[in-house]
DNA sequence: GAGTGCCAACTTGCATGCAAGATGGCATTA
DNA sequence: TAATGCCATCTTGCATGCAAGTTGGCACTC
């Protein structure tokens, strides 16, 4: 009985709102695409046709077509009438663009999270903390895989907290656009060690409350990490990746 | 002979980069769906067919269908597969939502402008002043429309000049979900005077080149608009706008 | 009358056909 | 040899066909 409830419920639930689809060939498209450029089978610049794509994904050109307008809307490729799909690079520039969304969105939602009532921002501050003492370890460690992980883990933490599902959307789909630098950089970056005390900062400012204080944290952590990889970014001739 | 000239340069221009195709059926689907939810000829929660509107715009369903894909990336409709389109409503907690990122991104926009160099920032300063100016009169003159398209310029100005063109682009995609609320609040609201004055605020703040008060300003203006706004939808029992 | 199941109508997902735009190379000319 | 123009080829934009999933109503049962 309470088994034919359940399943009642959760398919109606399904029908009405957050339906988990099972993903259809347009999804298998954008993923598989996605994580080409994430991984650089498609290099920036590439020139890629939707039949040749369909091809290797053993599907028509009308799911590839439909996947990369999603793509473009997220700003990973350009689709250039009758001439292909365009994998787009990155520019220092567009890092500093990325870099200033990123300062605006965790500001507002490290600010946020200081302004919570005591019991839900202990529970984030927890988290946040956790985090951070595995980079902590995982540097000691010198794990620079679990470094990137846990550092992940809380920036996605701190925005995620902040239950606003507008700017947890626009951040993952920046993260999406600077995936490649990020996974260039972390090996390129020597001051890694600094991140934790500023984290640390950061989750003391929310502890106690202060929201100002928490924005401003959050602000400085990342205007310093962007000051520092900008200069790396452009010495190294990376003009575009 | 213009004619022919008009023709190449424009096909030149269509060829190299930031090209302005010529709109495509998908474009136009894409801009009439848009403006009909708008202008609510499609309601929030109407549940539309392709089929239907592409019949009412004299095309098949393919380019329907593409700009559909567009428009749910955008949040303004979502489409349910089988099912149709179905047009989304906005909620309080959806206005929360949207004057978070804005209050985000603008804070960091006029952050962003208060460091500029002297010259361009000054340009900055008599633009943004010249529509508080217009805003002010249309506000002696009791002229709502006008107020309102002076006020939109001012807030487009504070984010596009600070020429980012992903924060720009956040802020229009928020603003055309917001689109239908600040048409109708726009009516409600009583204390529109208040504007013109925390609009000068962050100007004189840009002027002085202080990027922490100008954020601060920015912060409080958008703070302020959104607290007397949410009561005032909620006493209308407007859960669904 | 209430509940159940079946079916016809409708809707989209995806494949494919066709036409028009874009491109690169080859032939032609000076 | 360098420049020009034409054409075969490739690529997408869009229409449409087909199949599978969804829905609402009607008949049937109890």
């Amino acid at each position: 009985m309470e088994d034919r409830m359940a399943r009642t419920r959760s398919a109606a639930a399904a029908q009405d709102q957050e339906a988990e689809r099972r993903p259809s060939l347009v999804d298998d498209a954008y993923a598989a695409m996605k994580q080409a450029i994430h991984d650089s089978s498609f290099a920036p610049g590439y020139q890629a046709s939707e039949q040749e794509i369909a091809l290797r994904l053993g599907m028509s050109r009308t799911p590839v077509h439909e996947a990369a307008i999603r793509l473009q809307e997220d700003g990973l490729v350009r689709v250039l009438p009758r001439r292909g799909i365009l994998i787009l690079a990155l520019a220092p520039d567009d890092m500093r663009e990325i870099y200033d969304v990123i300062i605006a969105i965790e500001g507002r939602a490290a600010e946020l999270l200081a302004g919570l009532p005591d019991s839900r921002r202990n529970a984030v501050v927890a988290e946040l903390a956790a985090q951070t003492d595995i980079m902590a370890e995982a540097w000691d460690a010198g794990d620079l895989a679990a470094w990137g992980q846990a550092d992940a883990a809380f920036h996605r933490a701190l925005v995620e907290r902040a239950e606003n599902g507008r700017m947890t959307r626009i951040v993952q789909t920046i993260n999406d656009q600077s995936h490649r630098a990020r996974m260039l950089t972390l090996k390129l970056r020597r001051e890694l060690g600094a991140s934790v005390a500023e984290h640390r900062a950061i989750i003391d400012a929310i502890r106690l409350g202060d929201p100002g204080e928490a924005q401003d944290r959050a602000h400085r952590h990342r205007l310093r990490a962007r000051d520092e990889l900008l200069p790396l970014l452009e010495s190294f001739g990376l003009k575009h990746l």
